[in-house]
DNA sequence: TTGTTGACGCCCG
DNA sequence: CCGGGCGCCAACA
């Protein structure tokens, strides 16, 4: 049984983040060249257990943190990227403008 | 093989 | 600007 390149490929791209800067899960589907695999963006991390893998680079199109219900994932991360240099709003969404990943890893300052 | 689930995104009010 | 609802599609049992 090959591997699943579903997933593997969308892992790439969350590889491919640098630090101090994040994306959606949209946005890594669509790098990924699956536009419509947003939500397995989550689950391929999930499955991947993968302690390297900078998951808390991801986070929902709002631009917050993806609330899986228990587990303090949520609040990890939330640090995670505080200690990368993000910075969060008083509604927890992160400045897409600054902190938004774009290919070309530029940000206009 | 079929049905349900899910770290989401977009549309509408 | 915020909240609620529908849609997509692979992985899992």
């Amino acid at each position: 049984m090959a591997v699943k390149p579903l997933h593997q490929q969308l892992l790439a791209i969350v590889r491919t983040i640098p630090f101090g800067r994040v994306a959606s899960y949209g946005a890594i589907a669509r790098a990924a060249g699956l536009p419509r695999h947003a939500r397995h963006v989550g689950i391929a991390i999930k499955v991947a257990e993968d302690p390297e893998l900078p998951w808390w680079r991801v986070v929902n199109g709002d631009g917050r943190i993806s609330p899986r219900g228990l587990d303090g994932s949520d609040d990890l991360q939330k640090l995670l990227l505080e200690h990368e240099g993000v910075s969060f709003d008083d509604k927890g969404r992160i400045d897409f403008d600054r902190f938004g990943w774009r290919a070309d890893d530029q940000i206009p300052d």
